[in-house]
RNA sequence: GGUCCCAUCGUCAAGCGGUUAAGACACCACCCUUUCAAGGUGGUUUCAGCGGUUCGAAUCCGCUUGGGACUACCA
C-alpha cells in the first residue's frame, strides 16, 4: 500500500507538513523547570468553580516557575457550543484575577506567538497532522456510519467482548486504495482513525505529577482522530495543540485518567515527545451519605455566579480554593498573615488525590478573616460594587450615606482583633442595616428570649423607660457604660461579674444583660459591635426615638 | 459488565515502618469580659474490614467493602 498516495487522495488540498509546523512553533526558550501549561475549556456553559480552582493552581505553577499560562478554547464540538460561552469564561476568570500570558481575549482576538488559540480555527493543523499519520501508515480513513458502530456495540455487549473499534470490528482498517477511492467517488464521508498497535492486555506505567505512578491498561481501540466534519475530537486536538504550543505540563481533571493511554499512543504515533500530566481531583458534594462530583446541573455552588451573587469577596474564594489545593496553605497563612495570596507557592506533591468536599462553612470562615483585614474604605467599595448589581436599594442607601457608611464599617476595624461580622456582602445589610434609618426595623424586645424568668415585659419596659430619662450623648465610653451599670443596679442586676457568678440567684441578671436589653431596643439585634460607638454614630435624637419606639411596642 | 482511580475525626487534612495519630472548620464547655463579637483554654470524634510481610503497620502487599471516573465521530 502506498500510504503517501492514500494521504494525497484523502487530503488533496493539504500541503502543510509536520516540518512546517515544527518550524512555525519553535521550542520555547525558558529557564529550567519553567512550566508551560494551559486552561482549555469548552464553551458549553457557565464557568465552573472547579475551573477556577484548576486555573488558580495552573496559573501559580506557571508564574512561579517563570513559565507560560495559556488559554485555549476547545470548541470542536459544534453541537454543544453556546452563545457567549467564551466571553463568560474569560470574564469570570478575570474576576478571580486569573490572567493568561497567551490566548484569546473577550473580543475573540488572539495574543501570543503560538496561536491561533481557538481549536475550530486550527483545522489546517489537525488536517496536516492527520495527513501525516496516514502518509506513514499510522492512520486510515473510516467510512463506517453510526448504525454500524451501534450494531457492533450491541454484538460486543451481548458476547461480553470489549467494546470498541478493533480487530474484526475495525472494518475499514484494511481497505485497499481502490476501495477507499471508490467510496470517495461515491461521495461517502469519512473519519480518520488511528491504527492501534497495542491491546488491552498490555499495561503501561505513567508518572503523574499529582498521582504518582499509575498502571493502566493500554488502549486497544482504533480511535477517531478526525471526525467526519474534519474537526478533531479531544484526543487529537490535545496532542497537536499541546505539542505545538510547547506545553510541558497538562493539568486537567481526573476524568481523563482512563484515556491517558490513548493520548500517549497518539503522541507516540505523531512522533511527539510524551507529555507530563497532573490530574486534579474534582470538587465533591455531599448527597445523602455519599460524595459525588459537584454538578453543573444540580448544584448552584458549582457556578461561579453563585459566589458573586452571594457576595463572597474574590480574595475570600481564592484563599479558600488555595486552602483546598495545598494542605500547607493554612500553615503558610499563619506564618504570613499579611502576605499577598500570590506569594504562596502551590506544589503538586501537596495536592490531594481525592476530591475535596466543598465546605461552605469553611469558606465562610476564610472569607470572614479576609474581610476583617480590609479597611473600611475597601469594605465600602466592594460592598457597594456588589450591591449595585444585586441589591439596588442597599446600593443607593450606601451611596447617599457614603461617609456615614464608612464610619459604620470602621467600628473596631484596623485593631489587632478586628470584628468578623460578615463573610459575604449579602450579609452586610442584616449585620449593619440598623445603622440606616431606612433599614431599621424596631423589634419587640419581648420576642428575645433572655433566658431569665424574671425578664418579663413589665420589667423590660421599665428599664427602657428609665434609660430614656438618663440617656445622654456621652463622649466617654466609660461614662456611658457606667450608666448602664447604674441602670442595672436600680433594677436588681449585678454590676460585677464575679459577684454575680458567685451568687447568681441574688440578682435579676448582670450588667451584660442590661446592655443586651438596650442593644436590642436600639438596634433590633442581639449581636452588634460596641453599643457605645453605635449610639455615638446614631446620634442622640435617633437613639431616644428608637428607645421610645421600643417602649411603645412593649406596652401593646 | 469491563478498565482505572480513591479511602485518616462530621468536613479539609498532616503522616512516607517506631508519633501520646498534628493542625484548621464546625460543635460543646469553660475562662476572660466595659456590653456584642473577637480572643484564650479544654473537650467530643478518625486510621473502612479482613488477612499477610515485619520485632513493630495508618504507613508495604493481597483480598473484601464502599465511593468515584471512564467505557462517544463529548470534552
Amino acid at each position: 500500500m502506498d500510504y503517501k498516495k492514500l494521504a494525497d487522495l484523502l487530503f488533496p488540498d493539504v500541503t502543510l507538513t509536520k516540518e512546517d509546523l515544527e518550524a512555525r512553533y519553535p521550542k520555547r526558550e525558558l529557564k529550567d523547570g519553567a512550566i508551560v501549561t494551559r486552561f482549555a475549556p469548552s464553551p458549553t456553559g457557565f464557568l465552573h468553580i472547579g475551573s477556577v480552582f484548576t486555573c488558580l493552581v495552573a496559573d501559580n505553577f506557571a508564574k512561579k516557575s517563570g513559565g507560560v499560562f495559556i488559554l485555549r478554547i476547545e470548541d470542536t464540538d459544534q453541537n454543544r457550543k453556546i452563545e457567549n460561552g467564551v466571553k463568560l469564561i474569560i470574564q469570570g476568570l478575570n474576576r478571580y484575577h486569573i490572567n493568561f500570558d497567551e490566548g484569546v481575549d473577550v473580543d475573540g482576538n488572539d495574543y501570543g506567538n503560538y496561536g491561533v488559540y481557538t481549536q475550530s480555527q486550527r483545522k489546517d493543523i489537525y488536517k496536516a497532522m492527520a495527513k501525516y499519520l496516514v502518509s506513514i501508515g499510522k492512520a486510515y480513513p473510516c467510512f463506517c456510519d453510526e448504525e454500524t458502530s451501534q450494531r457492533d456495540k450491541a454484538i460486543q455487549e451481548a458476547s461480553k467482548e470489549l467494546i470498541g473499534y478493533y480487530g474484526s470490528y475495525a472494518h475499514c482498517r484494511n481497505l485497499t486504495y481502490e476501495e477507499v477511492e471508490e467510496n470517495i467517488k461515491a461521495g461517502k464521508k469519512f473519519a480518520i482513525r488511528l491504527k492501534c498497535e497495542s491491546n488491552a492486555d498490555h499495561k503501561i506505567v505513567v508518572e503523574d505529577a499529582i498521582r504518582g505512578t499509575l498502571k493502566l491498561s493500554d488502549n486497544f481501540n482504533d480511535v477517531v482522530i478526525l471526525k467526519r466534519d474534519f474537526l478533531p475530537p479531544y484526543n487529537f486536538a490535545h496532542a497537536c495543540d499541546d505539542h505545538f504550543m510547547r506545553v510541558n505540563l497538562v493539568i486537567r481533571g481526573d476524568e481523563y485518567i482512563p484515556s491517558i493511554a490513548e493520548h500517549l499512543q497518539i503522541f507516540n504515533a505523531l512522533g511527539f515527545e510524551p507529555i507530563k500530566y497532573a490530574h486534579v481531583a474534582p470538587m465533591q458534594k455531599m448527597e445523602g451519605n455519599s460524595k459525588r462530583k459537584i454538578s453543573k446541573r444540580k448544584d448552584p455552588e458549582a457556578n461561579v455566579a453563585f459566589y458573586l451573587e452571594e457576595g463572597y469577596p474574590v480574595d475570600g474564594v481564592r484563599e479558600y480554593l488555595l486552602n483546598v489545593a495545598n494542605s500547607n496553605f493554612e500553615e503558610w497563612r499563619k506564618a504570613n498573615p499579611d502576605a499577598n495570596i500570590d506569594d504562596f507557592v502551590v506544589t503538586t506533591d501537596k495536592m490531594s488525590k481525592s476530591g475535596a468536599l466543598f465546605d461552605l462553612p469553611k469558606l465562610n470562615d476564610v472569607s470572614k478573616n479576609v474581610i476583617s483585614k480590609f479597611d473600611a474604605q475597601k469594605v465600602y467599595d466592594l460592598c457597594l460594587e456588589w450591591a449595585e448589581q444585586y441589591d439596588k436599594e442597599f446600593a443607593s442607601i450606601l451611596k447617599e450615606n457614603k461617609d456615614y457608611a464608612i464610619k459604620v464599617f470602621s467600628i473596631e476595624r484596623g485593631t489587632p482583633k478586628p470584628r468578623k461580622d460578615i463573610a459575604k456582602w449579602n450579609e452586610t445589610k442584616s449585620a449593619f442595616g440598623y445603622f440606616f434609618k431606612e433599614l431599621y426595623k424596631p423589634t419587640c424586645l419581648d420576642d428575645y428570649a433572655f433566658n431569665y424568668e424574671k425578664f418579663n415585659k413589665e420589667l423590660l419596659k421599665k428599664i427602657v423607660d428609665k434609660y430614656i430619662t438618663i440617656y445622654q450623648q456621652e463622649t466617654e465610653n466609660s461614662i456611658w457604660f457606667g450608666k448602664i451599670k447604674e441602670l442595672g443596679v436600680e433594677f436588681g442586676f449585678a454590676d460585677d461579674m464575679k459577684v454575680y457568678k458567685a451568687n447568681p440567684e441574688q440578682f435579676v441578671g448582670h450588667y451584660g444583660d442590661v446592655a443586651s436589653i438596650i442593644r436590642v431596643a436600639i438596634t433590633g439585634k442581639a449581636n452588634t459591635p460596641d453599643l457605645f460607638q453605635i449610639c455615638t454614630l446614631l446620634g442622640y435624637e435617633e437613639v431616644i426615638k428608637r428607645l421610645k419606639l421600643a417602649s411603645e411596642i412593649l406596652s401593646n
